[in-house]
DNA sequence: AAGTCTCC
DNA sequence: AGAT
């Protein structure tokens, strides 16, 4: 897939892509990601204090993402049992169309947000590579992001990303605190039944 | 604390 | 924004 790269928007060394994948691409996601969740159906991850999270989340790839009694963690398994499915080739395009120089994504964290579900803020630290970035694709309703600082606390700012818009975690931005505060029903016609994808590629090892 | 609450 |  070829793309055009505009200037990005910067925001504390965050790249945000605005409108950077056509409505075409994202409705090819959108179906790919169709055949992820039947393989790996979504689930609602438990937090390690007890607490569900209001997203629920699945991945593909190698690794994935889950969290549990036992803490966060990458691994090679769904909770159910089953190896994740492969990145489909369509969501590929997005990393490479933005992080040409990186190592190929052994993550793809798939995130429904359906209305009212929020992410608090939090680092993505639990990958063993930092000086590779984590590629972000929004997808479905308009959501509020927010951002912070390398630690807890201090000032955030927010920026609200529609449905198409990449954004890239990298270099001194990697390390981030960042969350999702509140989903806007109705901004989107690409899901049925409404919600916010969020697909944030990684590499894992 | 990838949640939740309280206070400003 | 800060505690936990």
């Amino acid at each position: 897939m070829v793309m055009q790269l505009s200037a990005p928007l910067e925001l504390r060394g965050l790249s945000i892509y605005k409108g950077l994948i056509p409505r075409d691409a994202q409705e090819e996601m959108v179906e790919a990601l169709r055949d992820v969740t039947r393989a790996a159906p979504l689930f609602s991850p438990m937090t390690p204090y007890g607490k569900p999270m209001s997203v629920r989340m699945t991945s593909a790839g190698r690794f994935g993402w889950v969290s549990d009694r036992r803490g966060y963690r990458y691994s090679e398994t769904h909770p159910e049992g089953q190896p994740w499915p492969p990145i489909p080739a369509s969501i590929l395009g997005a990393w490479t169309a933005v992080a040409p120089e990186a190592r190929m994504p052994e993550c793809c964290l798939v995130n429904f947000y359906a209305a009212g579900a929020r992410m608090g803020l939090h680092q993505d630290r639990d990958e063993a590579d930092f000086s590779q970035p984590v590629v972000s694709v929004s997808l479905g309703d308009d959501a509020l992001y927010r951002v912070g600082n390398k630690t807890r606390g201090g000032s955030t700012e927010s920026v609200w990303l529609s449905s198409g818009d990449v954004m890239v975690m990298g270099g001194e931005a990697r390390l981030l605190y960042h969350g999702i505060d509140r989903i806007k029903p109705g901004t989107s016609t690409l899901l049925r039944g409404g919600g916010r994808i969020n697909l944030t590629l990684r590499v894992v090892t």
